[in-house]
RNA sequence: GCGCCCGUGGCUCAAUGGAUAGAGCGUUUGACUACGGAUCAAAAGGUUGGGGGUUCGAAUCCCUUCGGGCGCGCCA
């Protein structure tokens, strides 16, 4: 019996204890199976009585009494203490003990998944950089997140589309384009101007072409040519890291298909809007900004602001309940405008949220890097892949919070040790499929008897046996916990402790059988447990956009 | 000044309001002539920045204070 079937069974009972007592209960969600603190407490443990207990004007154990005597009546359980303030430590009997097993081997890349998330359609909209340059570090935190984030939540049913949103329009990109021609032929660049290798390499390949034209001439299709390499760069650089979009939206199309006339139309005439200085304002902070936006600036020209909020009713137009932004730190004080143009619309705090990633700090020789484009010193995201490598980098990303800033010592992570245990998790799947390898060249009868299920679990006693099965039971929640919060670094803390029971397991206790012995069935179940954590790995990495190697 | 985020062993980080706050690195000590030692077993190391409060229960929620980061344009 798995965790979830265990919640849904305990949720039952107490629907029923309430009914009986004419009790509505409220705060369902807060119903939790959990693994024990300690092994001999049980299989697991639930808070029920805790939690419940004041809505049935009662005492924690009181109610626990209650529900004991009704779980008693599952035959899988065996046994349950009531103990501490209130826990219901829970064990089972021994053949329900290692059903998941059976389900991940059958399951295989399904298992974990669920339709939890079924009514959501959701956009993630994350790196979304200036096509002016190659991606720094900056953008790739989302690049590795917003990625991962995307495949867990379509693991739990939810619609969801990665999209990425281009600047292809404004001064940025004006500069950008006024350096390249201005360095191709030697003169100074403009002021905010954007220097570094790949400018000169840019203005090498664009601007022979254009030899000897007056700039005002060439200067539309130096921009287009310029912006055109630069995205085709950042496409690849995202690609090779194993980040690809769904959608690359264009700021361009906003404007020359009337769309930002037509949004900020319908904020007039929901009257929101209000002209100040020959400047067309949003009222804002009438929703909760500090103080109200400029729309469209006094020189007639609309803000980037504008922009945004003609962006935000687009994705509403196509259908999505749920906007996502993943901004970085230096970002933050967009929130309150954007969620008060939301909330001009009429809509609320289900369909626009935030995702803040702290700064990534490079630290190399024992110091942290300052990062300054004028030092030319920026580490791009080619970069990165270069030192390190895909994986090694993107798990980096992922393991920690979002909300937390994190240090990349570059120095570590390229050495193949624990310093990234991105190798300790690699590692144990490698294990895994050594084991299976062994397995056949030991005598094919044994993956044979995987695969038709004729095994006996109910050998499988020893502590680091019972730890690995209870980890594995665990998946499911974890993802269905990591997608509700919107945190992938939960997939990848799970993906360590996974490794690290399976490691214990495999060093106390052999898989297989010496060639000298017999096969006997705690192999066979052994080789079956094996096989199921090999599985979970796999799907657990795979979320990550982390490879799974067989052999290291 | 105002707003947002953060503060957890020496270091890097975990921990849906749950039991004795967990891992890795580093330090110390052990373990294969049997499935890969990129491993395992064990030890030392914490008043979760400080103070108050809510709760049966707080690293987590509230207030306050200290420290750090970031943001406060008719820039994009």
């Amino acid at each position: 019996m798995q965790p979830e079937e265990l919640l849904a069974y305990i949720k039952n009972i107490l629907l029923s204890l309430a009914k009986l007592d004419n009790i509505k209960l409220v705060n369902l969600e807060k119903l939790a199976v959990i693994k024990p603190k300690l092994e001999e407490y049980g299989d697991w443990a639930t808070n029920a009585a805790l939690i419940y207990a004041k809505q049935f004007r009662s005492n924690p154990k009181n109610l626990a009494e209650k529900i004991v005597e009704k779980l008693l009546e599952n035959s899988k359980i065996d046994k349950i203490d009531v103990a501490g303030p209130g826990f219901l430590n829970i064990r089972l009997k021994k053949q329900a003990r290692s059903s998941v097993v059976e389900n991940i081997l059958q399951q295989k890349e399904d298992f974990g998944k669920s339709q939890i998330l079924q009514n959501e359609n959701i956009n993630l909209e994350f790196v979304s950089a200036n096509p002016t340059g190659p991606l720094h570090i900056g953008g790739t935190r989302w690049a590795a997140v917003g990625d991962s984030l995307g495949n867990l939540l379509l693991s739990q049913g939810a619609k969801v589309v990665k999209e990425y949103y281009f600047n292809d329009h404004g001064a940025q990109i004006d500069n950008f384009v006024n350096s390249i021609i201005a360095k191709y032929y030697g003169k100074p660049l403009p002021e905010d101007g954007y220097d570094g290798q790949y400018i000169v390499d840019l203005a090498d390949k664009i601007m022979p072409e254009f030899q000897n034209k007056p700039q005002a001439e060439i200067y539309e299709q130096v921009r287009a040519r310029a912006v055109e390499l630069m995205f085709e760069q950042i496409k690849q650089s995202l690609h090779t890291f194993g980040t690809n979009f769904d959608v690359f939206f264009h700021e361009n199309s906003l404007y020359k298909t009337g769309q930002v006339e037509k949004a900020i139309e319908e904020l007039n005439s929901r009257g929101f809007i209000y002209e100040k200085d020959s400047a067309l304002w949003l009222k804002t902070s009438e929703f909760g900004d500090d103080k109200d936006r400029v729309l469209r600036k006094s020189n007639e020209q609309w803000s980037y602001f504008a922009a945004d909020v003609a962006y935000y009713k687009n994705k509403r137009e196509r259908g999505f309940k749920t906007c996502v932004y993943m901004l970085g730190i230096d970002h933050h004080g967009y929130i309150g405008r954007l969620q008060a143009a939301a909330k001009a619309y009429g809509d609320n705090e289900e369909n626009i949220k935030f995702l803040i990633g702290q700064f990534v700090n490079i630290i190399k020789d024992g110091k942290a890097v300052k990062l300054s484009k004028r030092a030319g010193n920026i580490i791009t995201l080619d970069n990165l892949i270069a030192t390190v490598g895909v994986d090694a980098a993107r798990y980096s990303l992922i393991r920690s919070s979002v909300n937390t800033p994190i240090d990349l010592d570059l120095d570590l992570i390229v050495l193949h040790t624990n310093e990234n245990p991105v190798y300790y998790v690699q590692y144990a799947y490698a294990r895994c499929c050594n084991v299976v390898k062994n397995a056949y060249a030991l005598d094919n009868i044994l993956p044979k008897k995987i695969q038709a299920r004729e095994f006996d679990l109910s050998f499988l006693q020893k502590s680091s046996e019972k730890d690995l099965l209870t980890t594995l039971a665990l998946y499911p929640s974890i993802l269905e916990i990591a997608a509700k919060k919107y945190e992938i670094h939960r997939v990848a803390r799970y993906l360590e402790d996974l490794a690290r029971k399976y490691h214990a397991f495999y060093s106390h206790l052999r898989v297989l059988p010496n060639t000298k012995s017999e096969i006997e069935p705690i192999h066979i179940a052994r080789l079956a447990l094996n096989n199921a954590t090999a599985q979970i790995l796999k799907n657990g990495l795979s979320l990550l956009g982390v490879s799974a190697p067989e052999r290291m």
